[in-house]
DNA sequence: TCTGGGGTCCTAGGACCC
DNA sequence: TCTGGGGTCCTAGGACCC
């Protein structure tokens, strides 16, 4: 007997610009695109003409000159994608949410009580349209891959069902970009050996395409090509990192550019961490430079860091070692940390890491004095907000990408 | 008209250990 | 001449996803 094809993949259509056709009823039929200087949504009138998400917002106005663009109202897509899962959750626990407007469902134990799996994506696809008023796709199979790769296939506010016995039939004609993890890179080279297809891909012996792709990139593919996804529905999965970055313009590489948006940066990260007791070991920075070249540094350290002013510190550190190995750059347009290896939710910050110029200064404030001295600030941006009291100035934060939005990306960790 | 921000996973090489 | 061998941790870079 084939195993119930439970798995539902729901993807809210043109996210960010239906909220905005939904809460402005002026733009409704038009073509909009949410965002500035990068496009974030396009709504589907936009994308007709070319729009795409990712797009400059010079280049989206080219193509299209009748586009209206509209700031982002970030909090009202909090709200919307929220309620959108909340209703997926009314028909059973086991949701896996992977971005703001995007979730798996695996509805296999609900059956008895709300019916067969398509009949719950209706409902689900009913209930957003009559109580959010939103499109939403969705896919519905045996397998996440085939759930996710059908709700694509769905778009715009459709709904695809795929049979087990169909899967073949539904698979093999679709082009290899649409598998998860085929990206332009992967697509380029699946189409030099002549791979254009996902039916085509999975004609192939398992250790060609290992030869092309790499071992554990092809293994992963090939499972997927030939159709043996057999990753479950997971809800609640723990972050392995926690970063920020900031895109800083074309700037000179100085101490004096770089230090305030590493302090604001750690402040951001050090704040996450501290509010989910998960101290991290290792910090990674990024500088990207004037050709948009990027690299990276990483430091381990003997204990887990939650505390804001050394990770800044070991942050700047860093970036300083990064720029004293490229001498000859003049400009740099990005910085970024990251905080990795990351500690369970009960997991202790024993003392200050070694090595850190700011806590081995006569004077400074033990490790775990300072976090509860962090933590203490927390409690008041809590209480007052995020701007009540911060370690970096407020003049001098970026300002290239509202904190909003970037609230908005910060995954549960 | 230059190009946002937050993540995941993998690779390859080196250090280090037994 | 032969230079074991496997495992773990770490770093830097890259592809990919939303």
């Amino acid at each position: 007997m084939h195993a119930p094809a439970g798995i539902l993949h729901a993807d809210l259509d043109a996210f960010y610009a239906s909220v905005e056709q939904l809460l402005n009823p002026d733009l409704r039929g038009k073509p909009v695109a949410v965002g500035g200087s990068v496009v974030l949504a396009a709504s589907y009138e936009a994308r007709a003409l070319g729009v795409r998400g990712d797009m400059p917002g010079f280049k989206a106005r080219a193509l299209c000159p009748d586009l209206i663009v509209v700031p982002g109202r970030f909090a009202e897509y909090q709200r919307f994608g929220d309620a959108a899962i909340a209703i997926m959750h009314d028909y059973t626990p086991h949701v896996e949410r992977i971005s703001i407007d995007e979730a798996f469902a695996d509805v296999s134990g609900s059956t008895r009580l709300f019916g067969p799996p398509d009949e719950i994506a209706r409902t689900i696809r009913r209930r957003v349209r009559d109580e959010l008023g939103l499109p939403i796709s969705i896919g519905v199979a045996r397998t996440k891959h085939l759930a996710k790769i059908a709700s694509k296939v769905a778009k715009p506010d459709g709904l695809v069902i795929v049979a087990p016995e169909e899967e073949r039939a539904f698979l093999d004609p679709l082009p290899v970009k649409l598998m998860w993890g085929v990206g332009p890179v992967t697509q380029a080279r699946l189409a030099g050996a002549g791979v254009t297809t996902i039916g085509q891909f999975a004609a192939h012996a398992p250790q060609a395409v290992e030869r092309l792709l790499g071992r554990a990139h092809g293994r992963k593919l090939s499972s997927l090509a030939t159709n043996e996804d057999a990753r479950k529905v997971e809800p609640r999965r723990l972050a392995r990192s926690v970063g920020a970055q900031s895109a800083l313009g074309r700037k000179p590489p100085l101490e004096s550019v770089y230090r305030p948006v590493l302090l604001h940066l750690a402040e951001r990260i050090a704040t996450r961490l501290r509010a989910k007791d998960r101290p991290g070991r290792t910090v990674t920075v990024r500088v990207r430079f004037g050709d948009f070249r990027a690299v990276t540094r990483a430091r381990t350290l003997p204990a887990p860091i939650l505390a804001t002013v050394p990770l800044a510190a070991i942050a700047t550190d860093l970036v300083r070692a990064i720029l004293a190995a490229h001498p000859q750059e003049r400009v740099i347009t990005l910085v970024g940390i990251s905080v990795s290896a990351l500690g369970g939710e009960d997991a202790l910050q024993l003392d200050l890491p070694l090595g850190c110029d700011e806590a081995a200064r006569p004077g400074a404030l033990a490790g775990q004095t300072r976090e509860r001295a962090d933590r203490a600030l927390d409690a008041i941006r809590n209480r007052f907000g995020r701007d009540a009291i911060a370690y970096a100035a407020a003049h001098d934060r970026p300002r290239s990408v509202p904190d909003a939005f970037r609230e908005l990306a910060e995954k549960e960790i």
